[in-house]
DNA sequence: TTTCGACCTCTTAA
DNA sequence: ATTAAGAGGTCGA
């Protein structure tokens, strides 16, 4: 079946949003990058994303279910409100700047500088609550790989684009089975296989937790940050760190600055902290205090910054480092394809894996397309 | 009440 | 090629 794809333009220019920067950064594990298109699927469609400098383009491709009539107003809502584009990023830049030049008076460049575009995206709450149990003791290649054979495996089929399968992200009820623990093993989540299952079941039981539900969840975006991080680290598998990266990342918390041991020696080594330099929870809520205090109401988004600013990963693909272009070649690809079976269905993969020489050194970088060929009853 | 080892698997660096 | 450390942690003793 062929889908017309019609795209349509929002005047938005780079250093608002960098697509390639924004969903790569460690926030969202869901998109896809087929061609120099960025697609993501939701609950009701796919969404389809590519950019210039300064237009952002859109497309989308409802699931056959949907009997949405509006569907590029829906669409531009749904962008709008999942980029949080309410909020101008180039004035908090100028003004974390500032706090930068402040604590660093030495150093040259910014680290704001060489990085814009780069935003706090609005995610669903709960996808937010499954990808960041999924994060722990874990890195943004692995997460991403969970995140899509979660979807694959549990999630409503939505349509299909450029051969590639788009699934909705598993909602509570399709994860609160006892079985699904041992089948996510299978899939490699390890120990996280257990936390997920444990806390789909707390949304299903009303009885043992009544007050944790998909409702009480959502409301949380009008509480404070404190009882939202109450709430969710009492959910199996989330502790301090996790909750205020779900805090910060879906419910409007963006003061909120979540601390790990990197964070605690960027913030002794960059930003001045004097206090304990072991990480305990006393550690935890100093940290946060100081960088929420340094950086002010969007203290969480300039830390993803900073986060994104040392992710070596993030340098694919982007031709700027300090002012400098990286040199980008081709040197080798290799395509592999190979069968694999899942309960009622055959498919096959199809992994592309393309090698290249970034100024001299050589990366790999991955892209991942799967593709449907069978399916038996 | 705080500290510490175990925990799954995969990627990267040596 | 092979190995070891580390990955934006959490849990339970």
């Amino acid at each position: 079946m062929t889908v017309d794809l019609v795209w349509r333009s929002l005047p938005l220019s780079t250093k608002e949003l960098s697509l390639s920067r924004v969903l790569r950064c460690g926030q969202a594990f869901r998109w896809n990058n087929v061609n120099s298109v960025w697609s993501f699927s939701t609950k009701d469609r796919i969404i389809l994303l590519k950019q210039d400098d300064q237009n952002l383009h859109y497309a989308y491709i409802l699931a056959e279910s949907s009997k949405d009539r509006n569907g590029p107003e829906s669409t531009l809502l749904f962008i709008a409100d999942y980029f949080n584009l309410d909020v101008k990023l180039a004035d908090l830049y100028e003004q974390w700047s500032q706090v930068e030049k402040k604590c660093r008076p030495g150093s040259k460049t910014t680290s704001f500088a060489g990085f814009p575009g780069i935003r706090m995206l609005r995610q669903d709450p709960w996808e937010t609550v499954v990808l960041f149990i999924c994060s722990s003791n874990n890195n943004v290649k692995r997460i991403s790989k969970m995140c899509h054979s979660l979807c694959h495996e549990y999630g409503t089929f939505i349509n299909e684009h450029d051969g590639v399968n788009y699934y909705a992200f598993p909602q509570p009820e399709l994860l609160a089975k006892p079985e699904v623990e041992d089948r996510l093993r299978e899939l490699g989540f390890g120990y996280r296989a257990k936390y997920i299952q444990r806390t789909a079941s707390m949304f299903m039981d009303n009885e043992n937790y009544p007050h944790i539900t998909l409702d009480s969840l959502w409301e949380l975006r009008s509480k404070t940050s404190e009882e939202a991080h109450e709430y969710l680290i009492e959910l199996c598998g989330v502790g301090p760190k996790v909750a205020d990266c779900i805090s910060l990342m879906c419910l409007d918390n963006h003061d909120v600055v979540p601390v790990d041991t990197h964070v605690l020696q960027i913030a002794v080594r960059d930003y001045k902290f004097k206090g304990p330099k072991t990480m305990n929870k006393i550690a935890y809520n100093q940290v946060k205090q100081h960088l929420r205090d340094l950086f002010g109401e969007y203290a969480g988004w300039a830390q993803l910054v900073m986060f994104a600013a040392d992710l070596s990963d993030l340098n694919n693909g982007i031709n700027q480092v300090d002012g400098q272009a990286i040199k980008h070649e081709v040197a080798d690809m290799k395509v592999e394809v190979k069968q694999e079976s899942y309960v009622g269905k055959v498919e096959q993969v199809v992994k592309v894996e393309q090698v290249e020489r970034v100024s001299g050194k050589r990366k790999i970088k991955t892209d991942m397309v799967v593709k449907k060929i069978k399916t038996e009853a």
